[in-house]
DNA sequence: CCCCAGGGAATTC
DNA sequence: GAATTCCATGGG
């Protein structure tokens, strides 16, 4: 056992009551705001919709999938603006996505970094999804795809399909690992670590994708590469501390 | 100048 | 499997 379940439980409580509700995935082409969280949270900045629940549309879970190879080692505020600039040339489609050329394609996204590597990641997802005809693609369909590999796998199906795998990012690892007495989490394997989490508890699709938003916000704002821990709500649980 | 950010593929051992 | 290296912009 990689982490105890009570951990994993907790940590989600403590969270939750320190950041509220995260309301992920962040929509670029949704830009109403959520007043009532803005008021409470006083988050809410550009697409977030906490608790809303609004269904997607095909275009908006595209709009998901690219942002998902787009923020690959990014911050989100690159990828973010590369996602509007693809809204802003009409790209969110497959169709739209493969008929464009991949140079002007790199240069459209190219403020999120590794544009002609990413250029060619939405190409190869592009065609995958016409080839099945637009359908729900597996997790295997997605590993399958040269440029995803299982976070974004994973991103994919648990913000754009709606589907119960937790996403294991940098993030995770590094909180995980500090609010932990294990010291094998940052070097243990992704599967493992992932299967534990979603063994942990029988969490529903909504709760694990604010567990996954609420650890980035935490690693933002505290448990970050060099971890910043005045005020942080895991005082009491943290190594560090 | 430095470090960092919501990874993944290719190569090598 | 583990360790390297490459991909590249924008903010602090």
């Amino acid at each position: 056992m990689l982490i105890e379940n009570d951990l994993i439980l907790k940590a989600y409580d403590i969270l939750f009551d320190r950041y509220g509700p995260q309301g992920w995935w962040p929509l670029r082409s949704r830009k109403e705001p959520d007043l009532a969280n803005q008021e409470k949270f006083g988050f809410n900045k550009g697409g977030y919709h906490p608790g809303k629940d609004i269904a997607l549309s095909a275009q908006e879970q595209f709009e998901i999938a690219c942002g998902a190879i787009l923020t690959q080692n990014t911050n989100w505020n690159n990828a973010a603006a590369a996602v509007d600039s693809l809204i802003k040339n009409n790209l969110l489609s497959a169709e739209a996505i493969l008929s464009v050329k991949s140079e002007e394609l790199s240069d459209i996204i190219k403020t999120s970094g590794y544009y002609n590597q990413k250029a060619k990641k939405l190409k190869f997802l592009s065609a995958l999804l016409i080839e099945k005809d637009g359908c729900t693609l597996s997790r295997e369909e997605l590993l399958s795809v040269w440029g995803i590999g299982r976070e974004t796998a994973d991103s994919i199906l648990l913000y754009s399909y709606g589907k119960p795998f937790f996403i294991i990012d940098l993030y995770t690892r590094r909180f995980l690992s500090r609010i932990s007495e294990n010291d094998n989490i940052m070097t243990s394997s992704y599967d493992d670590l992932r299967e534990t989490i979603e063994g942990a508890y029988n969490f529903s699709v909504k709760q694990m994708q604010e567990y996954h938003a609420l650890i980035v916000i935490h690693g933002k704002n505290h448990c970050a590469k060099k971890a910043i821990c005045v005020d942080c709500p895991f005082a009491k649980e943290c190594k560090y501390n």
